[in-house]
RNA sequence: GCGCCCGUAGCUCAGCUGGAUAGAGCGUUUGGCUACGAACCAAAAGGUCGGGGGUUCGAAUCCCUCCGGGCGUACCA
């Protein structure tokens, strides 16, 4: 990367220099003081490093410090000033020259680092309640989650995606009364749910479980012997109801982990025998407790009810122990801000079985906000609830895809969905898939005869399509060198993918990509304005198409991880 | 009350471990199609970074405090 060889250029150069004595009482560097950042005035250079925080050990003036570092650099064909305590960096030719050459030589794998520390991750997200289709909120960890999980993957690690059923404990009963109310009204019974707002709660009175009656009638005379028959049914359609939206919305899971069989399997009760035989549980009210402020929770968890009945949190400790047990080095989870009070017992129980805590990431999303018409929807609602099949209907699955994806998880997300729909550029999604097409259709037209309007004539091909491909395919790095000057902004923004990547996925920040895509189309929009490819100057169009070939590429691979589109046409 | 997240341009948001004149997009205003897609580009206007303290040579960024908003605070899942 341009960024981290500048700066590997500064620190041999600050060692050189302490060799010699020249920056005063300093006598060490350690790496990482120094870091480089982006100009705020785009004329000082391309990136920029500020010496000061040597200051306090050299004992030197910062402009003093630079000077000094400056004279021990060898600087090839780039050039560096220095402006106050600050060392700018311009680009030369070469690196710009090898930064394309980089994307064509590794072209499906441009952007991955030559080298990481490979990690077996465990991701899971969603892990919606089978009780019900997936409201809109969902969708934002369906997309992110996905995303992220390309992220890892293109990033170099593998990565195993999950999904954890919660169907046992009491909403699959309330689930399987309201089919049994639903199939009475279906039978003509004059029943419905009850008006009562606390009685109501033990029901879903959505519509949506009427066509789950009408399905269930289908194939059966009336209402079984055995409720739980009904609470299965319901449960297994609203999975399918589930699982085919993630189809629909490219988003795959390696597993769908069910809540039921992992009581079944006895693993349950075998975590919680050895949290006993820790000492970590006692019995006060006749339930058992788990002593999870030993490990920094706020208050002791109820594992074991007074009923004899397990909780949430029991079933969700013994999942955990079990992703650590299938041998995953590390667990990623995607929960939404109302779950955050649970994080620090999940992590008291893993630590308390004596695995680290520090292995599991929890990255809680805020929830989103659907604005209609300028206006907040509430939800919760469920009568009048959007679902997320809605949404993706109305949207499509790029735009909920990408709208999903592109704000920090850490801000409530306003899902305008007037202005998703919109395609126009009020929408970036359609910018960025703009100018996907619109390199598309340069590649085409390079290769395309035309047809004179006034005279008939025939018009050649500007480039032969075997020219064409022989740039692809047998890129050398020179071809660039006729417009090398014109294009550096947008052939800086191509060679910070790799930056962005990097970073994106350290951090496990799946909008940075969004920006950045939107960022490289405006680039390339603009380069495209001033530029004009194809011309009767091979060299200089060979030079151009070159960089359209390298802008679709990096679009490519970038929308590849967000699972948007790259539509050859609009 | 306590815990977590947020408060930056009219709107939606960036701003990396503190650093050079606080940045984008939309919206507004003004220009640009007889040339590869104007679903585009170029330019302008627009901000006491919620308020107040503190640390520092230097704070949108770190600390304290107050104000405003969201979420949570179950022997529900």
């Amino acid at each position: 990367m341009i960024k981290d060889y500048f700066l590997n250029n500064i620190e041999t150069a600050i060692e050189n220099a302490i060799k010699d004595n020249k920056l005063g009482e300093m006598k060490e560097y350690v790496k990482g003081t120094l870091s480089t950042e982006r100009p705020k005035n785009s004329d000082f250079g391309d990136f920029a490093l500020n010496v000061s925080p040597l200051a306090r050990y050299a004992r030197m003036a910062p402009p003093q410090i630079a000077n000094t570092i400056l004279s021990y650099i060898d600087k090839e064909d780039n050039d560096y000033t220095v402006i106050g305590g600050f060392i700018n960096f311009k680009t030369g030719s070469n690196l710009l020259k090898q930064a394309v050459e980089e994307i064509f030589k590794k072209d499906k794998n441009y952007g991955r680092p030559e080298k990481i520390e490979k990690e077996k991750i465990l991701l899971e997200y969603i892990s919606a309640n089978p009780t019900g289709p997936f409201h809109i909120g969902h969708g934002r960890w369906a997309a992110m989650g996905s995303a992220l999980a390309n992220l890892l993957k293109f990033y170099g690690h593998e990565v195993y995606q999950e999904f954890y059923i919660n169907d046992a404990g009491s909403q699959i009963q309330k689930l399987g009364n309201s089919l049994e109310i639903r199939i009475r009204q279906e039978l003509g019974e004059d029943i419905d749910f009850p008006e009562d707002e606390m009685e109501r709660k033990n029901y879903y009175p959505g519509d949506y479980l009427i066509p789950v009656a009408k399905e269930y009638l289908k194939t059966h005379k009336g209402l079984p012997e055995n409720k739980q028959e009904l609470c299965d049914f319901a449960k297994d359609y609203e999975e399918k109801v589930q699982r085919d939206l993630l189809d629909k919305l490219k988003v795959h899971f390696d597993n769908f982990y069910s809540e039921l069989e992992l009581h079944k399997s006895g693993k349950v009760d075998e975590c919680i025998n050895k949290l006993k035989a820790k000492g970590e549980i006692y019995q006060k009210d006749g339930a058992d407790w788990f002593k999870s402020t030993k490990y920094g929770d706020d208050q002791d968890r109820v594992v074991k009810k007074a009923d004899g009945s397990n909780t949430y949190l029991t079933a969700d400790i013994a999942y955990h122990i079990d992703k650590f047990d299938r041998g995953f080095d590390r667990l990623i989870n995607i929960w939404g801000a109302d779950h955050h009070g649970y994080v620090a017992r999940v992590k008291a129980s893993i630590e308390a079985l004596g695995y680290n805590p520090d292995k599991l990431e929890i990255l809680l999303g805020q929830l989103v906000n659907l604005v209609i018409n300028g206006n907040e929807v509430r939800m919760g609602k469920r009568k009048n609830m959007v679902t997320l099949e809605d949404l993706v209907d109305e949207v499509g699955v790029d735009a909920t895809r990408f709208w999903m994806s592109m704000r920090n998880i850490d801000t409530t997300l306003d899902f305008d969905i007037e202005l998703a729909k919109t395609k126009s550029d009020e929408n970036p999604v359609f910018y960025v898939q703009y100018a996907h097409a619109r390199a598309c259709s340069i590649l085409r037209n390079a290769c395309e005869e035309k047809t004179d309007t006034n005279t008939g004539k025939i018009i050649p091909a500007p480039l032969a399509k075997s020219e064409l491909e022989k740039l692809i395919n047998s890129y050398t790095a020179d071809t660039i060198l006729p417009t090398i000057d014109t294009a550096k902004k947008l052939i800086l923004k191509l060679e910070e993918f790799k930056s962005m990547i990097k970073t994106s996925a350290q951090t496990r920040q799946v909008y940075t990509i969004c920006r950045y895509v939107q960022e490289l189309a405006s680039e390339f929009h603009s380069f495209y304005n001033a530029n004009r490819v194809i011309s009767d100057n091979t060299d200089l169009m060979k030079a151009r198409l070159a960089l359209v070939i390298a802008v679709k590429k990096v679009l490519n691979n970038a929308l590849d991880i967000l699972a948007v589109t790259a539509p050859e046409r609009m």
